[in-house]
RNA sequence: GGGCAAUUAGCUCAGUUGGUUCAGAGCACCUCGUUUACACCGAGGGGGUCGGGGGUUCGAGCCCCUCAUUGCCCACCA
């Protein structure tokens, strides 16, 4: 056989993992052996692998392939999540291109695009973890909008519904006028940014006084039913119980007293506008003011606008203070630094807005999953600090607004049989809600076309809390062997930014839906970052090309690369010259290979060095393995590989190979040789969980197998 | 505004209960080396008063206080 010096994956003759790989190979199914469970954070199903994709399932790909070598049921359940608000935003762009807009659509339309746009694109991301290694059990892939994954969430709505959980509420949500649809309060991000309080007169019905107060959002006024002040502020007393007039639409308001204002803070008076602040609708509700919504659903002026109708908010925003400052109302501005909550998704600023939506009680769900982590310990954070994070959220949880005002995702099973919305029933199935309907509206007329589903769609969250129980079809079939045997998973491998949108909850509906933790060991990686610690973005261009990383260094160079660099919870600094480093191990491992491969064995007697040497090495290796069983165990995989580094490439290339080494076209004893084979296989373990090519290619030739 | 972390060699980080072994690792750097696995290599080497200040102790990267800087999370102040 003709080795090459060096090593290029592509150039080795034959490619066992693709042969284990397309002849099922990962196909795990319950037996009697421990089971070892992980499931995928499922990515989106339109995204394309980037590298916190390659760290995150790296670190998986090492933890289930050290448990097969370890003789355990391994299983890694891979698939991808339908993203309902990302997914949606990428179609209706689409759909823009070609010239339509989605409300030229119908519902059934819409969906036939998306599901045209997931076909096509599906697959890309699942494919590229193939590429870099990744061992799942292919077969069990699953999607968010599979045919039982969507049954399994409309389950689980209802069995929340009619346990009281769910429930519908006028509420203020947070709007985002660009993708029309609510937000959870977890997908607002707050943003500093550098704005202007408008100091603004408003004129004192009946006299020739004015009184300032201050606003970030002048465009709000027409929205204003009441001016507040505190009641033991001095300088107003004298205004209790008159009326202000709202300048431009000339409307009177109330002036009230309340102990929410801040003194000190502008004018120490306030504007009151309940359609537009969540503090101002309390405050509408505590007094009993009217409220004025002056926005359209995309955040243009309605007609409480006036002339400013249909016109978007930031450019009356601008318009408005022109015609206040030109008609003297406009006092004075002054820079301001504001929270600015702007869209996770499409970075629109959002706005507050009142609205009928869907929510779920958190109050008492939460309890079991708060105590399993922070007393029974049944869930353990890596690394710890996250707990502290994790019980702040889960002891200040509010409820969770779950619907959206999307076309695509799982759309909510409330149907309504009256004129309005107010009767409803909520069911599985269409036929099971007409029968409720008929009862409930004592009705048995009511045909199947009175009925109208509810438009909306739940979160994409409300489907991925599931995961770890709907993969093994455990919502549905409760008592399947499959989630009998491989739930509760092992380990779980995630970003910190999705400890409240994904983990919180998992643990929450693994309580609620299985009685038991969804997983025991919960690993959070750092973000990458490029080397001027810049977190990597497609805006900035920071981020190399995964696929071509790979191309470049080989998949088992990359992914040691990104593991030398990646401390649990740390973020890690991407730098290109860690691939060369895995690349150049690589190139060591297989030169060791090479040269172990050209040794001609003969029948002679073992020289004492030899022997000597390979008692030191098998001494050394013990002392390895234990060292990497511990890292392991803290879930310190770079320490790990560290160890596997030092003892593959000092220890074992330096020194035992160099002892034993005969001289130039000389022959080497049959003792020693089968001993240096061995131990050269025990390394290989070692290495496979990190470099699987590598491992299985020098593996398939180092012996006869 | 509240909370949490971090600060140790040029860089990225380890340093478990304070005591020869705790001053370390990898990379980078310097010198030498075309010997028959590998220059994607080998042999050797330099480099840190452990962020500042104070304290506890016989003894402190390690414990306490304080200051500084950085990062992250949470929060409805116009």
């Amino acid at each position: 056989m003709d080795i090459p010096s060096k090593y290029e994956p592509q150039t080795v003759e034959s490619h066992w993992y693709d042969y284990w790989m397309k002849h099922n190979y990962f196909y795990s199914t319950p037996d009697d052996r421990e089971p070892y469970t992980i499931v995928i954070p499922p990515p989106n199903v339109t995204g394309v692998l980037h590298m916190g994709h390659m760290l995150n399932n790296t670190l998986q790909d090492v933890l289930i392939r050290r448990a097969r070598l370890m003789g355990k049921n391994a299983c890694w359940v891979p698939g991808t999540d339908h993203a309902s608000i990302a997914t949606e935003a990428k179609v209706v762009a689409k759909l823009k291109e070609q010239g339509f807009h989605k409300t030229d659509l119908t519902r059934e339309e819409f969906l036939k695009h998306a599901w045209d746009w997931t076909h096509e694109y599906g697959g890309v991301i699942l494919e590229q973890l193939k590429k870099l290694g990744c061992s799942c059990d292919w077969h069990r892939t699953k999607f968010t909008m599979d045919e039982d994954m969507y049954v399994s969430v409309i389950k689980v709505f209802v069995d929340l519904y009619n346990k009281g959980l769910i429930y519908r509420g006028f509420r203020m949500v947070n709007w985002d006028p660009e993708a029309l649809t609510t937000l959870s309060d977890e997908e607002v991000i707050y943003e500093e940014k550098q704005g202007l309080l408008y100091y603004l007169a408003y004129p004192i019905e009946g006299t020739d006084e004015r009184l300032t107060i201050a606003t970030t959002r002048p465009e709000t006024i027409l929205g204003d039913t009441a001016i507040c002040i505190h009641p033991k502020d001095k300088r107003y007393h004298h205004l209790k119980g008159k009326k202000a007039i709202v300048p431009i639409c000339e409307r009177a308001i109330p002036i009230i007293e309340d102990d929410y204002v801040d003194i000190e803070f502008g004018t120490g008076c306030l504007k009151v506008t309940p359609a537009h602040d969540i503090n101002d609708m309390a405050l509408g509700e505590k007094h009993g003011l009217d409220t004025i919504d002056i926005f359209n659903a995309d955040a243009s002026l309605n007609s409480f606008g006036l002339h400013y109708e249909g016109q978007d908010r930031f450019v009356v925003r601008k318009a408005i203070v022109k015609e206040l400052g030109e008609k003297g109302y406009l006092v004075k501005t002054e820079p301001y630094i504001n929270k600015i909550g702007t869209s996770e998704r499409t970075k629109a600023v959002i706005e507050p807005r009142l609205s009928d939506q869907w929510f779920l009680k958190m109050e008492d769900l939460v309890k079991p999953a708060l105590k399993a982590v922070m007393e029974t310990r049944e869930v353990k954070f890596y690394p710890k600090k996250f707990e502290n994070t994790y019980r702040h959220w889960m002891e200040n949880i509010r409820d969770w607004n779950i619907s959206r005002q999307l076309w695509w995702g799982q759309q909510i099973p409330a149907y309504y049989y009256g004129d309005g919305m107010d009767e409803f029933v909520v069911a599985e199935s269409k036929e099971e809600a007409l029968s409720q309907a008929r009862i409930k509206s004592q009705n048995q007329n009511l045909k199947p076309k009175d009925l109208k589903q509810d438009d909306d769609v739940l979160d994409t969250w409300f489907s991925s809390w599931l995961w770890p129980i709907s993969v093994f079809g455990g919502i549905l079939d409760p008592d399947n062997p499959d989630v009998n045997y491989y739930y509760p998973t092992n380990d779980l491998v995630t970003g910190p930014d999705i400890i409240f949108f994904w983990v919180a909850r998992m643990i929450i509906s693994g309580y609620e839906y299985r009685g038991e933790r969804p997983f025991e060991n919960v690993y959070f990686t750092g973000l990458v970052r490029d080397k001027q610690r810049r977190k990597m973005s497609k805006q900035l261009g920071n981020s190399p090309e995964a696929l071509e990383l790979i191309e470049q260094y080989g998949a088992d160079g990359v992914r040691v690369g990104l593991l030398l660099s990646a401390p649990a919870g740390n973020d890690l600094m991407f730098d290109e010259e860690l691939c060369q480093q895995g690349k150049n191990f690589a190139n060591k491992i297989w030169n060791a290979f090479r040269l172990v491969k050209g040794w001609e064995v003969a029948d002679l007697p073992q020289p004492e060095a030899a022997k000597l040497g390979i008692d030191w090495y098998a001494a050394k290796l013990n002392q390895a393995l234990a060292e990497i069983d511990g890292h392991f165990g803290k879930y310190r995989i770079s320490d790990a590989l560290m160890s596997i580094y030092k003892l593959v490439w000092d220890d074992f290339c330096s020194w035992l190979l160099e002892i034993v080494k005969p001289a130039y076209q000389q022959p080497i004893d049959q003792i020693t040789f089968d001993a240096v084979i061995r131990l050269f296989e025990e390394n290989l373990k070692l290495l496979h969980p990190f470099m699987p090519f590598l491992s299985e290619e020098v593996w398939q030739h180092v012996a006869v197998r």
